[in-house]
RNA sequence: GCCCAGGUGGUGGAAUGGUAGACACGCAGGACUUAAAAUCCUGUGGCCGUUGAGGCCGUACGGGUUCGAGUCCCGUCCCGGGCACCA
């Protein structure tokens, strides 16, 4: 019988349905492995065959590790709050609820549909009011904690009430706002109970504060740094602007050190440890303090990491937004000031970014004085510093700092070299650290490393600077001004945030008229009739009406998978003794910055409460790559085609040997007044589309002033008539003839668009097409079926220009698979055609799961023809069983074991691609054997199995086994069966191959290398300069020098 | 500009410093068949030569280390990803 996959994929996977093959629980007997798929959202397209690449590979992760023995945790579920479901909300007025539960009932059908191996019944829904009750505690608890630097942990908020009642804040070391003041222990205890609530937001880990936000009119939201891209929202494309409004805040940058260093303890990446490096942005340096001529004790205060070249700073640079610039701004400089800043404040951040050469900057008059050398240096505003990074104040040293240097050479400010080594100041900074400080004062003669200590002790000692590590990562701003996320369980009392006490969690999403902001511009919730906190009959108050961002529930939910249907806490601590943390965490590398870091600050924060196991949540992460769509793209001819066409087509082939006319070499020549005009006639032509009557009016009375007759052609008669210029040629040809002034067509067709096959387009400019993207169905190998795509709206009224051969073609981009570029590819017809096993394989044998490839079923006929052929190894014509009980040969017991070896190393270190290659070298060569014993043929069973489970199942039962495959053993490696008496040894000729010789397995070295030595190939080259040398390495290759 | 990952046949890709191109697609030739599909067999990096004869070149480019380099080091070019006036 053939392999018929359908049949067989149906039948196991209603089998493993029925008998909960997937189920886990947990067992304290057997040792446990966490694999987990990073949180996908189920958008409202559906799964593309990108989508299960990383599913599938995990898959295979979780069936392999079940067969040696592990207790395999592999859940899936959603993160089902987002933005798109909202705006589809908005547009259609459907419940996001509703629209959402509709998208993950497909994804899990289609998921179904692959064979992956989920324990659905622990499936989350970050939507779900059961789960985000815990989401809305875990936000309680940052609220109810603050970091304190001493215990390098997170501390119960009391604990610091305790502290300020006692002693006040100055000996507190804590993550704070950098506005806090230090008070005394007299001045907490004065305070009101408001003023105690709103000191202590400023310690909270989660806070509201006053932020500079991306601010999206067109969503009614905010989005944050990662949801922005150029400018317009990533999701939506609408613009963006920054403007300062009241924002939940998450105090993240508590733990940047502890992030940072916690990134040595796991498996990832590089690359993404790197970029989560970048983003954390540490940087040791100092902060020095200049005080400003004129201003009793004003100083400005300056980050830099680069203290050894402060001799080098000739003047210094303001943001714009500086506080300072108003106070000492001279009046002389002020109005031109304050025209500097009106324009920097009319500048997006947009232009800024497009315009990083120019400089640009003004003298405030004003002059710093020196910290060391008590010089006076002018003080300038540049909209180059931002006030957003260090103290938003820099001593500009151009010497050693190129954006400086632009801005001293264009505002003539001096250039001091300070080191010995550095080069070219003329043409350019050179920020070396390389050789010994000169015009330097303290440090002259030092080298980086001496100077550094000295300046800092210098500076400190007289209260000017300081040693300070400075972090680029900001505060994450928690709130959205949507409706489709977690309530923020605070309400508001007289303008102080208060916690929702736990017994009122969750606090449910309440049903709103309209998906919108108010009208007074407040979020979607302000909607809610009725929603108020009545802790008393007597009191009410208003709720926060912003909810959390998308990364909310994300960041946690592998906790949840331990123990998904838990009232009573978000997780049980048996669970989480057991399954303790993720092991295996795949996912997309786009998630580097966002997901990955606010995870593992929310687990930090969760580990200090001792709520959790272990600091980090994922030891090991694996990114995988896209699948990228393959688009087809069609040219379709603009007006501007239409007068080349002309010209390449029709005036220069088919008029060239026309007698005494002459046509324009150029276009240019003579188009400025018609399209084209003859030189020995009075002809001219006109190109135009006949539904701009008014432009032909036009042209026509010009030409009746100018005494030049007129043929005018319309673009639509042009298209229809594409393929054969001849037509048009006659019919110039005849007016050049006749003396009729005035020719047009009375009948025009009516076709709207002209399309152009690929190989054609080489001949116009590019601007006389635009590109479209196509439907991938209507094409096949580049070629458009033109039939089917008349059938489309967009077809309906075209034209086609085919090339020489009759056929459209057209050109092919690799992108990104989305619905909007025509290019998406469903799994479900992959599988309807090839089986779900077929397609597995398929995805996995294209790559490295790691690398981004495009699909292209190019190959998979070579995957499905080895299960067919794996098959045809078991079961022969008429649905024979092939299997016998023959005892295996030595030469099939190697193949096998040879595998087994190959393929246990290579899943281990997540090389699937190759995997599967070993499997197809093993049944060519038992098929070469023509075996079919049950001692090889069983254990391939089990190794197919993670691969391929649903071919394997059947089998496996076909075997006489009532248990599913999954719980079999994993076949084990003898190393016996890969010994042999004959080792075939390459010999090479100066690192050449130039032959082979088989040995003994037990020769000595001297032995192997006398028979090299002995051998027609090796003597040909040893004669002329003899042997030098020769290198044995056993087991592998020999080496003659000669 | 900075950081990271890459660059191997017609294609996807393989190769702990040890026979470059495994495995597969495609292509060419052949078998089976009335035919097609399916299946099977043979060949397939380039150039020169041969018809059981081998040689030269070859992993983006130029150098280097090594008995031996796709792999390690230095420099250049190109493609992709991330960050981007970060003091």
């Amino acid at each position: 019988m053939e392999y018929q996959p359908r049949l067989i994929e149906k039948k196991w996977s209603e089998w493993w349905k029925k008998h909960q093959v997937y189920r886990v629980s947990e067992r304290p007997d057997k040792p446990k492995f966490y694999i987990l798929n990073m949180f996908p959202y189920p958008s409202g397209a559906g799964l593309h065959v990108g989508h299960p690449l990383g599913y599938i590979a995990s898959d295979i992760i979780a069936r392999y590790k079940r067969l040696r023995g592990f207790n395999v945790l592999n859940p899936m579920g959603f993160d089902a709050f987002g933005l798109p479901a909202e705006q589809y909300a908005i547009e259609m007025g459907i419940h996001p609820a509703v629209s959402t539960e509709e998208n993950i009932r497909r994804y899990r059908q289609q998921l179904e549909n692959i064979g992956l191996s989920f324990d659905w019944s622990r499936e989350v829904r970050t939507c779900d009011p059961k789960y985000y009750k815990w989401t809305q505690w875990i936000f309680s608890l940052l609220f109810r904690h603050y970091y304190d630097y001493d215990a390098d942990k997170a501390l119960p908020i009391e604990d610091l009430v305790k502290r300020l009642e006692k002693e006040g804040n100055a000996n507190i070391r804590a993550a704070c706002d950098d506005d806090t003041p230090t008070i005394t222990a007299q001045q907490w205890n004065d305070f009101s109970e408001k003023e105690k609530q709103l000191f202590l937001l400023k310690y909270r880990l989660t806070f509201p504060e006053e932020s500079f936000v991306n601010w999206c009119p067109a969503l009614g939201t905010v989005l944050s740094n990662d949801e922005v891209k150029d400018g317009v929202s990533e999701r939506g494309g609408y613009p963006v602007e920054r403007k300062r409004m009241k924002q939940w805040s998450m105090r993240i940058t508590a733990y940047a050190e502890r992030l940072l260093r916690g990134l040595d303890e796991i498996q990832w990446p590089e690359a993404i440890k790197d970029q989560q490096r970048n983003w954390i942005g540490r940087s040791e340096g100092a902060i020095v303090r200049f005080p400003v001529q004129g201003h009793d004790g004003l100083f400005i205060e300056i980050f830099t990491t680069r203290v050894d070249t402060i001799y080098g700073a000739t003047f210094m640079v303001l943001a714009p937004e500086h506080e300072l610039v108003s106070i000492i701004t001279t009046p002389a400089q002020r109005p031109e000031v304050q025209l500097y800043l009106k324009w920097v404040a009319s500048r997006s951040e947009r232009e800024r970014m497009a315009e990083v050469k120019r400089v640009t900057g003004v003298n405030t008059g004003a002059f710093a004085i020196h910290p060391i050398t008590g010089q006076t240096i002018p003080i300038y505003v540049a909209d180059y510093v931002l006030v957003g990074y260090g103290t938003g104040a820099i001593m500009a040293v151009p010497s050693g700092d190129q954006r400086d240097w632009n801005f001293a050479k264009a505002f003539q400010l001096p250039i001091i070299p300070i080191l010995d080594s550095q080069k070219n100041l003329d043409q350019a900074a050179d920020p070396t650290k390389e050789g010994r400080y000169i015009n330097s004062g303290i440090i002259n003669n030092l080298t980086f490393e001496e100077a550094v200590p000295v300046l800092l002790q210098w500076l400190e000692q007289r209260g000017l600077g300081r040693a300070r590590i400075q972090y680029k990562l900001r505060n994450a701003i928690f709130s959205r001004q949507r409706y489709w996320g977690e309530p923020i369980p605070i309400y508001w009392k007289d303008g102080v945030p208060y916690l929702l006490p736990e017994n009122e969690l969750p606090l449910v999403l309440p049903e709103i008229d309209k998906y919108l902001p108010t009208e007074t511009g407040e979020p979607p919730l302000a909607r809610a009739q009725h929603w108020r906190y009545r802790p008393t009959p007597e009191e009410t108050y208003e709720y926060e009406y912003s909810t959390m961002p998308g990364w909310a529930g994300s960041s946690w939910y592998w906790y949840r998978y331990m123990d998904p249907h838990n009232d009573e806490a978000f997780c049980s601590q048996e669970a989480l003794a057991y399954w303790r943390c993720v092991d295996w965490y795949i996912g997309g590398a786009e998630h580097a910055v966002g997901h990955l870091l606010y995870s593992r600050f929310w687990n930090h924060f969760l580990y200090d409460l001792g709520l959790v196991p272990e600091r980090e949540f994922a030891k090991k992460l694996i990114n995988q790559g896209m699948i990228q769509g393959r688009s087809s793209i069609i040219f379709r001819a603009k007006e501007s085609f239409y007068e080349e066409y002309l010209w390449i087509k029709v005036l220069k082939p088919y008029l060239d040997s026309f007698g005494p006319m002459r046509i324009p070499q150029t276009l240019a020549e003579e188009s400025f007044m018609y399209d084209f005009a003859f030189a020995t006639n009075d002809l001219v032509i006109e190109v135009v589309s006949w539904k701009k009557a008014e432009k032909i009016e036009i042209v026509r009375q010009r030409a009746e002033a100018d005494g030049k007759r007129l043929l005018v052609l319309f673009t639509e008669e042009l298209a229809a008539d594409i393929n054969a210029h001849e037509k048009t040629a006659n019919r110039i040809r005849q007016a050049l003839h006749s003396r009729e002034p005035f020719f047009m067509s009375e009948h025009v067709p009516e076709i709207e668009q002209l399309f152009v096959s690929y190989e054609l387009t080489a001949k116009y400019s590019p601007e006389c097409f635009s590109r479209l993207h196509v439907d991938i169905s209507l094409v096949s190998e580049d070629v458009l079926n033109i039939e089917e795509a008349r059938k489309r709206p967009m077809f309906q009224k075209a034209n086609f220009k085919v090339g020489p051969e009759g056929r459209f073609l057209c050109t092919y981009e690799i992108e990104k698979m989305s619905k909007s570029k025509y290019n998406v590819v469903n799994p479900d017809d992959v599988i309807e055609q090839y089986g779900a096993d077929c397609f597995r394989m398929y995805e996995m044998f294209l790559g490295p799961v790691e690398t981004s490839k495009p699909w292209d079923t190019k190959g998979i006929t070579g995957v499905q023809s080895f299960l067919k052929r794996l098959w045809s190894l078991y079961v022969g014509a008429d649905n024979t069983w092939l299997v016998q009980e023959t005892e295996p040969t030595r030469q099939e017991l190697r193949a096998l074991h040879l595998t087994i070896k190959k393929i246990t190393d290579d899943i281990e270190r997540f090389s699937l691609n190759t995997c599967i290659s070993h499997l197809m070298i093993l049944v060519n060569e038992l098929r070469d054997l023509k075996c079919h014993k049950r001692a090889i043929l069983e254990p391939l069973v089990v190794l197919i199995a993670p691969f391929a489970p649903h071919l394997a199942e059947e089998l496996w039962h076909r075997f006489g086994h009532s248990t599913t495959v999954c719980d079999a053993q994993w076949p084990a490696y003898n190393e016996h069966y890969l010994e042999t008496d004959r080792i075939v040894y390459p010999v090479q000729v100066n690192g050449k191959l130039r032959g082979n010789i088989e040995v003994d397995a037990h020769a000595t070295i001297q032995e192997i290398e006398q028979l090299a030595l002995r051998q027609d190939f090796v003597l040909r080259y040893a004669r002329a300069n003899g042997v030098k040398k020769v290198i044995v390495v056993p087991g592998r290759i020999i080496n003659i020098v000669v």
